[in-house]
DNA sequence: ACTGTTTACGTAAACGATTACAAAAAACGG
DNA sequence: CCGTTTTTTGTAATCGTTTACGTAAACAGT
């Protein structure tokens, strides 16, 4: 029991005139009779009526779709940022597809190349840490289809991308730490494979030597693979190694958390003994006791910017279509009970 | 400097044969050349030839794109629901664009109008917590565009679906309360408005019922607004006033962290004193101390399930046309530190 | 009344891919 | 070598909308 579904004919044959009248009526041109006008909006809507996308698509040229690639989906920060995507193409009335990758890099070719098929207007990539052949973002250029690349950082190549500021924030986080008189501030960091973690290093090496602390290598530990466990057991090490740490900056929160605990562990009370920074600012953090200080990174506001500046150079390409802008975006220290001692402001979230 | 895209008929031209053929060389039917079909494929990659979709679409009346229709996105459950539909899709060569309601009524009209609009072969709709008016999916069934149900139930229509067993869940957490040996349970819900609260709240009594304990209404309290901090206060107030009580199930983990922080608070230990269990195993969950018993829901299975359901509606419209199947995932209950007293098998996720 | 200008709508050609049907070419059998 | 079957390719219509162009009618101005 198929229905058909009422095409701009059917209401051009009930009324007696040619399918263009219909579709001019419909979209409010001006060339038309205010009745002629009046009696087929009434009649499509009893019947109804929505044009079928791909006919419009197909003719117009355009298709009101951005594609999304993003490596992964459970995970909070991404989906912060695909609700920013969401809301902000909806606002332009734009349908957004996503394709996860998996960190694989085929897939995240493959996902670009299906995309590229006519089906979308521009795309929206968040490479995964595995790639490191970009012909794939370079066929993008070449072929002229807009693209924006978010929150990984790919400084191979020359493309618009909308980041965070990894270094400063890391920076405000070591600072903060040892403005709340912490000396010996350890890090343990992941495998460094992306540019993030790199700057958020830097930072943390930045602020010791801003502030005339040398900077200590046995006190950098860098982790394969990131989980709270794994944290917990390399913080363990690094305290019995080295019992005068009393502070402990993770790049991530799950590394600050297992940091924590193993200083629990071990007696050191949070944050009089012991004080961490975690980064990202997971729910998590908020919940855990002692709450985790952390520094947040504006997951909405970058699929905002990302959404905005793709949809700009979907709609005026040659106004922006040689410049390759950067948009990076503040971070912002939420210090919480795991790191404060003085009296600073505490920011909620 | 905007390229054109290469269309079947630049390749025809270039091999001085007709778009017909290349169309049939490139789709591998058999009623070709062997060698004009290697001429043509090599030809298409060079050019780096990839079908308008549009096109196709609208010549083939298919789309092999389904629409998705959620309340939010930003939520650990919802994610890993996506992430099943995203990976179904995937393997069965679909794309899914999905629309975030953000639990509004209109939105949710809004975009399934949209999407009816030609532009998906189906639809998956997991309706707000508002919505209470089911006409637009009635609508659906009387246009006959095949839609799945997925997670939050709607006994109000008859339509497929695909859910969580709910009742199961919370009468296995509750018996695991009682069978470790805890007698005055509280509970503390929601404001009841979807049907999985209700069932938790039923396999609540019903655990209490099968084990010969009375109920008590004193002991059932009800949230308006779900956080940690007003279950934490509830349950404040609630073992003041009842200081038998000796175990909670909170309707979800948020409730139960919340009543354990009360518990700890109040001098109880966990689990030796006050037993907790909650529902839906965010990865919260694991990470506070003590570690929290509760019930996981399939997330990325519904999504799969529910996918695969659409899919066969689809391409098997009269098979499965008239009939409206309710699929029942089991929820599992993963014991961890809050309830275990006695020995029982720690299960680990 | 005769031009010139609007206004309102019809005509028909796109957009790019698919496919029923036809036709040409090749293969085959006697 | 001719008729028949099979294989390969061309022809042209089609999917549903949009839009440049044309035209008839209405209207205005002199």
């Amino acid at each position: 029991m198929k229905k058909k579904r009422t095409r701009l004919k059917d209401i051009a044959e009930k009324l007696g005139v040619t399918p263009a009248t219909v579709s001019r009526a419909l979209r409010n041109r001006i060339e038309i009779g205010a009745e002629t006008r009046e009696k087929i909006q009434a009649l499509a809507r009893e019947m109804h009526y929505h044009p079928n996308l791909n006919a419009s698509h197909l003719r117009t040229q355009r298709n009101f779709t951005i594609g999304v690639v993003v490596p992964r989906i459970v995970h909070e920060y991404m989906a912060s940022i695909l609700r920013g995507i969401l809301e902000e193409a909806h606002v332009h009335n734009y349908q957004v597809i996503i394709s996860v990758t998996d960190h694989l890099y085929e897939r995240e070719v493959m996902a670009i190349e299906t995309f590229s098929a006519g089906f979308v207007d521009g795309i929206l990539l968040c490479v995964s840490n595995h790639t490191r052949d970009f012909s794939h973002v370079e066929q993008l250029k070449s072929e002229g289809i807009p693209f924006v690349l978010f929150d990984k950082d790919i400084s191979k190549v020359e493309a618009p991308r909308v980041i965070v500021d990894d270094y400063k924030g890391a920076m405000m986080a070591v600072e903060h730490l040892i403005e709340q008189g912490f000396v010996h501030i350890a890090h343990i960091q992941d495998n460094l494979v992306n540019h993030s973690s790199q700057k958020r290093m830097k930072g943390y090496y930045s602020a010791l030597k801003k502030h005339g602390i040398p900077k200590n290598p046995d006190f950098v530990v860098q982790l394969d693979h990131i989980s709270i466990a794994q944290s917990k057991e390399a913080t363990l090490a690094l305290l019995r190694a080295y019992p005068s740490i009393d502070a402990l900056f993770g790049i991530t929160d799950e590394i600050a958390i297992g940091a924590m605990q193993a200083a629990s562990e071990l007696g050191r009370s949070i944050p009089r003994e012991f004080g961490v920074v975690g980064f990202s600012n997971w729910q998590i953090s908020s919940v855990v006791s002692p709450s985790l200080t952390t520094v947040a990174q504006p997951g909405s506001e970058m699929g905002k910017t990302a959404t905005r500046l793709l949809i700009q150079r979907i709609e005026h390409p040659d106004t922006y279509g040689d410049r390759f802008p950067t948009k990076i975006l503040k971070t912002k220290l939420l210090v919480r009970e795991s790191s404060f001692r003085e009296k600073v402001v505490i920011c909620q979230e």
